[in-house]
DNA sequence: GTGGTCTAGACCACG
DNA sequence: GTGGTCTAGACCACG
């Protein structure tokens, strides 16, 4: 798994880490129970320090994506991935607004706008 | 024009703020050439300093959204909108690419998904 | 409110901040609304690096016991504190089991343990 | 005697077996004098590395809830029990502190809390 | 070896 | 000024 990080950018570096570990996952790369490197073989792999993998792994593991293991180590919740729950829901509906009302704004129609979710669903659900 | 701000959430102030005020002229509550308050203004209406709405203004200058004279204060833009260029639509795809992935991994079928994106669509296109 | 840490003492410091920061509401000492010092004043009144208490009052506001403004600072939850719920109702009976089953080995009787919980009750409860 | 472990939980796995273990005595299901597994064997029970176990196995000699000689191996103080003394009451004390303080912030009554208690001894208590 | 905790110190976004 | 993020580096508990 090819992880690319852009240090420029706004977002945070542990948050495009969590972002890619969960696109991982739903492109597959990534199963449930499979092993993730561990903080430190992480933080030397993307030239990022410890804490800040520890602090994308803390994440991921709080929202049920991960699991910590004082043993085995990182792994892919082998038990399936939390659920499409009503709190995930609201979070989908309250961070499409904004895109939505720009786009509105600025002109895209909705044909375009849905295409776009489309492709990016059609690119990971096989 | 009722803006109603989360003083807890995550998103900085300035950004709910500019949401808000993009969502307006979505809904044409705003319309093109329409004065908005002053920074003083707007920042004793909502109780909150006058950095951040001023971060707010500016923000929304830079992208086009609004005019700042000296004069006449503070106006939606009367030529229109900014356009659905390139640069938006790679936001947008960028944008929606960590929350498609997440709602592929919690089981979240794209048909929900694209309902959601249409039901807001519906809100701001009459 | 007299904080003393014992650095010494197996408890993580950040934990035993967020124990007595969590004793001081139920004593009442801190009213829901009033605020807490900032991270850094507080680092410096016990000595410790600003990260702990950062620690400790992530925990307390991923728990409900603080809100953590942008603006205000820190402040005790003024909606309130967080419910007597199952997740909490669990993990009183999981941390009370060990206790006990050692009480029951070491031959002190249960008039006794109760005791030391009512006399922890009448001490809060005013 | 079955010991399940949860290799999940923020205890330290060698924690937990030493809680089951003192539960076990205090259920009867472990008698004075009565044998433990080797530590080997009780590694390859429990599938958990052998430092593990005797890491629980030294914590219970040390507190005197076990005897461990080269030739008899492992087994419960034949001759009773670690008393009820003053550093187990301080302990039961300072372990008590912290969840009745945050039971008490959450509203749950001292009623409930002492029943839980009670529960626990009427289990083991017979 | 691995994660957990802690420190010291820095820069930046936000207000 | 305040919290958020990030780094570098250390020690320890756990396994």
């Amino acid at each position: 798994m090819i992880i690319r990080l852009d240090l420029q950018s706004e977002v945070p570096i542990y948050t495009q880490l969590k972002h890619t570990i969960i696109e991982g996952i739903a492109a597959k790369e990534l199963a449930p129970g499979e092993a993730l490197p561990s903080v430190r073989a992480m933080a030397a792999d993307l030239g990022v320090n410890m804490h800040t993998v520890n602090k994308a792994y803390q994440a991921l593991k709080q929202d049920g994506f991960i699991h910590i293991h004082r043993q085995k180590g990182v792994v892919v919740n082998p038990d399936g991935m939390p659920p499409n729950d009503d709190v995930f829901v609201e979070r989908v509906q309250s961070d499409l607004r904004p895109l939505v009302t720009e786009a509105v704004c600025r002109g895209m129609s909705s044909e375009q706008f849905l295409q776009f979710c489309s492709e990016l669903f059609a690119e990971f659900k096989e």
